[in-house]
DNA sequence: GAGTTTGAAACT
DNA sequence: CAGTTTCAAACTC
């Protein structure tokens, strides 16, 4: 009944990649128009094998896309773009999206973030 | 709503 | 690791 949550449209995942940002937040998809959904809460079998493989590869891919000074000084792994066209000023861009600065971290080109 | 652009995620 | 491909969201019209 929130119409704001946020939906995916997943055609080829079926919602088992971090391409879906349902799966990747944790996230039981609903309502969401997806097409042959595995993150439905009735495949968990595969859903955690996915995620089991997906951390094989690198095992921070599911903590907070965006993290602080103090999460960092804490040890926690900070990501950073690598935008070349977007200048950091359009959502395509995770630090922009997240409404935060680009950072020593980040390897955009020329960023205006 | 259809088509394009973008860059993370995935793959090789 | 680097280059390439895939993918779905952001964007444009
Ligand atoms: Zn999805
Ligand atoms: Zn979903
Ligand atoms: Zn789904
Ligand atoms: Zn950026
Ligand atoms: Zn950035
Ligand atoms: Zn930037």
């Amino acid at each position: 009944s929130d119409s704001r949550k946020k939906v995916c449209s997943c055609k080829k995942s079926r919602c088992l990649k971090l391409y879906c940002e349902c799966f990747a937040a944790g996230e039981i998809c609903s309502g969401c128009k997806c097409v042959d959904c595995a993150n439905d809460g009735d495949h968990e079998d595969m859903r955690l094998q996915a995620v089991d493989t997906i951390k094989q590869r690198n095992n921070n891919a599911f903590a907070p896309k965006i993290v602080d000074e103090i999460q960092q000084d804490k040890g926690m792994h900070a990501r950073g773009c690598r935008c070349k066209k977007s200048h950091c000023l359009k959502k395509y861009c995770e630090c922009y999206q997240a409404g935060v600065q680009c950072t020593d971290k980040c390897k955009c080109e020329e960023c205006q973030n």
